[in-house]
DNA sequence: CGACTAGTTGAGCACACTCAAACTAAGTGG
DNA sequence: CCACTTAGTTTGAGTGTGCTCAACTAGTCG
């Protein structure tokens, strides 16, 4: 709990939970992110597969997500991200292999690749943040694909229930066991590779088990523990700091 | 076709597929790997979830595989890795949140962090092409997602044949439209979240309808088109150039 | 030769899908 | 202000893809 108060800037605070920070590092940060602000409207599709766009894309404020799109229609999202989130950062010549799609009204903020470069030069200590932030992004992909691999629908949604309250918890996002959930259903059948009606009937299931509260966009995990058991979920994957959280399987 | 034919190095091949790299690069690369092999039998699994490795793992001969393994048993394959790929980096403190284990008798080069580092930063043009690379297993990964989330089992496998087919094709592995393939059908339906059962007959399909030719660890896809075509394989997000091979859905 | 691993096939079942229809809430325009 | 639209959610009924369980074959190795 109680993060350094000093730390409004989105990108600083989710940076800090990957690797330690000083004031010095964190006020570069809000320098880099002092660049001018793009704004997008809920449900706009704001970098497209195949795009080459020329800046590292942060997202300071709202949800977005990544998704990949098949030609006949299938859509999967691949990935939600929260504020802090870096969301695309170019590599020479490559094109973007997904497209990236706000889930709330959103708040970007577009930085230089060279001046991020330079800011990490400067700063090892946020060179080794961004790096870690990336594996952690790199966990979780790798663990969605276990989830829809392997696991059942109700694990599946409880699952990733369990990270995104752990990842907004992490940034101070999650108010006890509730938070601000704007995904739909449809978005969440994509995100889980289930349909929406069995999404639904899902969801009811929690609901009458009393493991979750859902409605007007709000979700509140009431029985957190049993949730996160039913799920076979373990949050080592998301602590780049090396901690056990759990023993691993025998 | 036909690589630089100076190219023996497996690590060099597989980078200058990603970005250019000349005489001088690929010496140092080979220098890199200049280091006493490890010798892994098949199916052994050498590094595991939770372990913290101090190099650099490059797989230099044979095949290898991630896998995270769930508490109940299940398991869930997230990649498969060919000679020339880079099968873990350190970084920081962070801990493996996967297993990785051989599928063939394999050889590893374990290069001392520091050593790549230092190489990195002489080379830039190796540096760039180690981003690169980890951007493509990035990006394979993501596709892995949208193949179990999104497809049917005949395209799953599908699409994974024509995945393999190309990065193979790419390495100089594959002989016109064969190549070994040392994957059980077991291994198989865990990388495609499918039961091993329905592996066999979706396989057994697609022998019958020509598509391919599978048997004693040799795959021989005999219409590429055709299978490419009905598993909606699009080679572009295997290609860190920014060429595009095909037109994105419209 | 027995033990083990990999592959193959059959029969029956179930989890999740498809199709279809209400219903609610929020926004839009006449 | 109310009809109308649209997006999102909910429920029912029937279906099918892929799963489970089980048995058997073929090859390999000690």
């Amino acid at each position: 709990m109680s993060l350094p108060s000093m730390l409004f800037n989105a990108l600083a605070r989710r940076l800090s939970c990957c690797f330690p920070l000083d004031e010095n590092d964190v006020r570069a940060v809000e320098r880099l992110c002092a660049v001018p602000r793009r704004r997008v409207a809920a449900r706009r599709e704001f970098l497209r597969e195949g795009d080459r766009p020329g800046h590292v894309h942060v997202l300071l404020e709202g949800w977005a997500c990544h998704q990949v799109m098949l030609p006949d229609g299938r859509r999967q999202i691949t990935a939600f991200h929260l504020p802090g989130d870096i969301l695309w950062q170019p590599l020479g010549e490559a094109r973007m292999d997904f497209s990236i799609l706000a889930l709330t009204p959103a708040i970007i903020a577009p930085i230089p690749t060279s001046a991020l470069e330079a800011v990490a030069k400067a700063h090892p200590a946020i060179a080794t943040a961004l790096a870690l932030q990336n594996r952690v992004a790199e966990a979780v992909l790798r663990r969605w694909l276990v989830n829809v691999g392997q696991r059942a629908a109700f694990e599946r949604i409880g699952h990733l229930f369990c990270e995104l309250h752990h990842r907004l918890h992490a940034i101070g996002l999650a108010q006890g066991n509730g938070f601000a959930f704007p995904v739909t259903q449809v978005e969440l059948a994509e995100a889980t590779g289930l349909t929406p009606v069995h999404v639904n009937r899902v969801l009811r299931d929690m609901r009458r088990q009393g493991l979750i509260d859902l409605e007007n966009r709000v979700l509140r995990i009431l029985q957190l523990r049993a949730l996160a058991q039913h799920a076979l979920f373990d949050p080592a994957y998301l602590e780049p700091h090396g901690h056990h959280s759990a023993a691993p399987s025998p």
